[in-house]
RNA sequence: GACCCUAUCGUCUAGAGGCCUAGGACACGACCCUUUCACGGUUGUAACUGGGGUUCGAAUCCCCAUAGGGUCGCCA
């Protein structure tokens, strides 16, 4: 059997975590089997979805590289077919018209709230069919929903789940436009595109009865389920705007690999022993539906942030710095002056947490800074380091070969003339170079930043502490 | 409220009845490495929700309680 599994996101926002892990398992379980991915956008709700959530959506997954091999299929363009399976349903008897207004069930559900009842439908016109309908009302379709028996579904990550059918009610199929509804829909194109899996959020839980039901009156049998356990907030309750990025693009804009992003999501839920880190092939080879985990998960940024730490230290050079370009688009960062960026990646690759922080470290290989790190100067900048950092610069002005090994030789000699250790002209020598505390080491900075400017800077820094009398 | 689902360190998780003195990872602390910041290495703190069963033996199986989550739309 070939495995088919979809994602069906409906565009009434961008693609947030939830949605991409979700799109992600079943992205991976049909590259798992050889399968079929297929992209569907449930827009049926005209009121809500937008393209410019379509235009997210799709740029979403696009960055996480999740490609789909059918679609993009939107059902707001098969409405024909949907308006054809509602009228077989109701032709077959296993659906019906249903005359109350919003106001009347509005009505009933109040009622029955006050009486502590379950607020359900209570079949008014499942079985008045041959009554004189009112006029003036149009109705919506419901479905005759089996009143007796049970549902079972055999979830691949939960076990078996049983509905009674006495739990649920003739649920609304067509609104009273003619328009069809969600359980509608996703039940016609599941069989329709022939979907095998259904690997989707467990909020849907509660959908799947009705959706077999459905699927049975058509005459299918429904396909196999895996229901996600949701992604909670780091505080543990839903997932909200208030937890900070919760749209997948924000965290490309926050300077994050989408390696890492997937290889987060890939754990949260689902595990293969005490494995961490997973290539894309990884995680192919891996994955399967019995090893995700049942209990909700919650989200944890300081692992993503350790995550994509680890990518940003393994990655190939080229890959970072094609994801680089956005950032130093988004930061105003010219590097056509100055060293070959991918030499300034592998010097800073091992302190940047995040792609944005790469740019920030990084400004001073190929612009001026505004200023020395007041914290720094207060630390290094002492009487008598004018004076030392005039020997360095005499060694280092002495070089011609401006590499790492003389360079590195250069700044000995003058440890030698001062008397000095390494300790004490180093890190005065960082702040006068870079105007910070903190950077690769010395000779390669100093290799990267390019002679005439390294000698500009000493100097620079010289007149600073002369100027400022320490 | 009804129905459904879930329950191991703060967090993500390993664990399929004896291999568990409960393992790994993140975070946090200490130490080592070190020209800075990092990286790295070593190490420490820290969990089976509670109660009943079943069994020679239970984190693992069953029941109950408790707690958390989901759903109860002419949204998806």
């Amino acid at each position: 059997m070939n495995v088919r599994t979809r994602f069906a996101p409906s565009p009434t926002g961008y693609l947030h975590i939830g949605g991409a892990r979700t799109a992600l398992f079943s992205w991976l379980y049909a590259r798992k089997m050889g399968g079929t991915f297929i992209l569907r956008i449930e827009d049926t709700d005209r009121e809500r979805s937008t393209q410019a959530s379509v235009d997210a959506i799709l740029e979403g997954m696009a960055w996480l590289d999740l490609g789909h091999d059918e679609g993009p299929f939107y059902q707001t363009q098969r409405f024909d077919r949907y308006a054809e399976v509602i009228e077989q349903l109701v032709e077959s008897g296993h659906a019906y018209r249903c005359y109350c207004s919003k106001e009347e069930l509005e009505q009933m559900r109040e009622e029955q709230m006050a009486r502590k009842e379950n607020p359900r439908y209570n079949g008014l016109w499942r079985d008045r069919q041959d009554e004189t309908p009112p006029a003036g009302i149009a109705p919506v379709i419901r479905f005759r929903n089996p009143q007796t028996g049970v549902v079972e579904i055999n979830d691949l990550v939960r076990g078996k789940i049983t509905i009674s059918n006495a739990e649920l009610d003739d649920l609304i199929i067509a609104r009273s436009d003619g328009t069809p509804t969600y359980n509608l829909t996703v039940v016609v194109d599941d069989i329709d595109m022939q979907v095998t899996h259904v690997i989707r959020g467990d909020d849907h839980i509660s959908n799947t009865p009705r959706q077999i039901n459905i699927m049975q009156a058509l005459g299918f049998e429904p396909p196999k389920f895996a229901h996600l356990p949701m992604i909670l907030g780091s505080d543990g309750q839903r997932l909200s705007k208030r937890h900070g990025a919760v749209s997948v693009m924000q965290y490309r804009d926050e300077g994050f690999t989408p390696q890492a992003l997937l290889n987060y999501l890939v754990r949260l839920g689902w595990s293969n022993g005490d494995q961490e880190i997973f290539s894309r092939e990884e995680m192919i080879e891996l994955f399967s539906l019995e090893a995700i985990n049942r209990a909700p998960s919650a989200f944890n940024a300081d692992k993503l942030l350790w995550l994509n730490q680890h990518y940003i230290k393994t990655l190939p050079v080229e890959e970072l710095e094609a994801q680089l370009q956005w950032h130093l688009q988004a930061q105003q960062l010219d590097v056509s002056n100055g060293p070959a960026l991918a030499d300034v990646i592998d010097a800073q690759r091992e302190r940047a947490k995040t792609l944005v922080e790469m740019v920030a470290i990084s400004r001073y290989f190929y612009e001026e800074f505004a200023e020395f790190d007041p914290v720094a100067v207060q630390k290094q900048f002492k009487a008598d380091t004018a004076d030392n950092l005039q020997t360095v610069h005499d060694e280092l002005a002495a070089l011609s070969a401006w590499q790492g090994e003389p360079i590195h030789a250069a700044i000995q000699a003058a440890c030698e003339k001062l008397g000095l250790k390494l300790g004490k002209v180093g890190p005065p020598l960082r702040v006068a170079v870079t105007g910070s505390a903190s950077s690769p080491s010395l000779e390669i900075t100093l290799e990267l930043i390019g002679q005439a400017r390294a000698l500009a800077r000493i100097q620079r820094a010289i007149g600073f502490i002369r100027a400022t009398q320490f």
